[in-house]
DNA sequence: AATTAGGGTCAGGAAAGTTAAGCCATGCCC
DNA sequence: GGGCATGGCTTAACTTTCCTGACCCTAATT
């Protein structure tokens, strides 16, 4: 490696960002997704990071990146330094955007359980405006873009809604389930990031049914198939209440199971009294109030 | 399967330390000059910053900017927060080229004091690479790209040297210096920087004398005209001990004024023992060691 | 009236990022 | 165990963005 040249001019910031994300996250890829870049532009920020400081601050392998000894003492700093710089920037924006609130969700609830409820938010307060965001997993508070964000858990946060599972399918296919075993003779839908529901359930009540159908990536495709007739789908109480209540979706078996997580909501700051992020919240947990 | 991307895009990082520089200065010509850019950059980069917010954070006057309510507000924060960037883009530095010292101070003492001295600093620490940088004034300390910093004043940081003003000239001139009043018939030099010296030292021993003389913007080139003879300069004593030391100037009057300041040696971050910042600090206060 | 100081604007050019292909170990599979 | 697919980083050409440099504008100063 060559020794740096004299260089009286400072690091490049954007380097610096990227260099910490990949420090943070492991990985070029999962720094260059946080940072909305693809992972050529992490590889060169990194590698002109290095070639600035005359040293490595990776060990590139065949698959994947590890931090070497200068990376690893560096890498702490930078990110104390930019979680500041990221609670500076959202402090700025809400400052100056203070009717905006964005949320970060999974899909399916943001299709299922959060969206009908934003016309009612949008009447209670029309000023706000509500941006919604769909992510996998719950963000990293921390360096978020989000203000608030609703996921599973089983503590932490304020809890939204208690989860429970029970199978739920469209009222003609209802009339062939007599009791569990009939499971068997129909399609069993199933989310492929809640696999394992129809597990739980079974377990919760002590039944073992050989099972198959098809699986959808989407939880809300598969409560639109299960709407349609294509099979019998295990329900997630907040997801499928609406189509329980318009009488779309039925819940075969009296069998509830209650999971020891909810939908629990975080802010990714402490929320000011009034504010529009706070009413939002108030408003997720206590529609009522 | 992925949902998509997150839309939301967060502020520009280039942006933010062009607004906080602009707002920590006060202008964005200085703010321009401390970032390394010009001034249409940071013009650019505020204005897409307020765009991106939707709120003025300056408001433009014909002559200069203001902060407005709102970026007053968020400037603070974001101030911390690259104080805090900067510390860890240091500590980076000093992790990775751990034998790079690099220190400001003015011109006048880069080359009359600090160039002298050099040598001797390269002859007890060889492995150490210093680099020095002359600057008009002292840089602010938590931004400063430097480690170290040696500049006049009265008081803070460590004292190298103290400050001390009388008239000096080549040998030959000397000879037509019986008293100070003759200084009247002779070229005065002074520098433009520390304009101030003349009248300081006249008022101290108590004369008024009428004068005049080139007036140089370099004081290191003052000092080479008073050696070539052409005419009397207030020599300050550790940036001319040099040629008294050797006789290419002498001062001709008994008169020595001690000011009130000398040259105090500041570190951006704390010197970690051993470190080479700490060995060439070490060097400057005590040379002997 | 002329000068100066500070911002704003615009065309052109340098340096980001993107897209798509390439590498290279690992792990799977017959 | 060789063949083959996979995951992750890299590279190269292209595109977009950002910076520069020269100019204009306004208001305060000389």
């Amino acid at each position: 490696m060559p020794v740096a040249p004299p260089p009286l001019t400072r690091l490049p910031l954007n380097a610096l960002r990227a260099f910490e994300a990949a420090a943070r996250t492991g990985a070029f890829t999962l720094a260059a997704a946080e940072l909305g870049v693809t992972p050529g532009a992490v590889t060169a920020h990194v590698k002109a990071l290095e070639e600035r400081l005359g040293a490595a601050l990776f060990e590139r392998q065949a698959r994947g990146v590890r931090l070497t000894a200068l990376g690893l003492a560096a890498a702490g700093e930078l990110t104390g330094a930019f979680d500041a710089l990221a609670g500076a920037e959202a402090r700025l924006r809400a400052l100056a955007l203070p009717r905006e609130v964005r949320v970060a969700t999974l899909p399916a609830i943001a299709q299922l359980w959060l969206s009908p409820r934003l016309p009612a938010l949008r009447a209670a307060a029309p000023e706000i405006s509500v941006s919604i965001t769909a992510l996998e997993a719950a963000p990293n508070l921390k360096r978020s873009l989000h203000d608030l964000s609703l996921f599973p858990a089983e503590s932490g946060g304020r809890l939204v809604v208690k989860d429970e599972l029970f199978p739920v399918c469209a009222p003609a296919l209802a009339d062939r389930l007599a009791c569990v075993a009939d499971l068997g003779g129909v399609p069993c839908l199933s989310d492929s990031s809640w696999a394992r529901d129809w597990d739980i359930w079974l377990q919760a009540v002590g039944e073992i049914v050989p099972m198959r159908g098809p699986v959808f990536s989407l939880y809300a495709l598969a409560v639109e198939e299960a709407v349609n007739g294509a099979g019998v789908l295990m329900g997630h109480g907040p997801l499928v209440a609406g189509h329980l209540e318009r009488g779309t979706l039925v819940s075969p078996f009296s069998q509830r199971v209650g999971l020891p997580e909810g939908f629990r909501l975080w802010s990714a700051r402490p929320l000011r009294k009034g504010s529009a992020a706070a009413q939002v919240a108030n408003f997720l947990v206590e529609p009522l109030g």
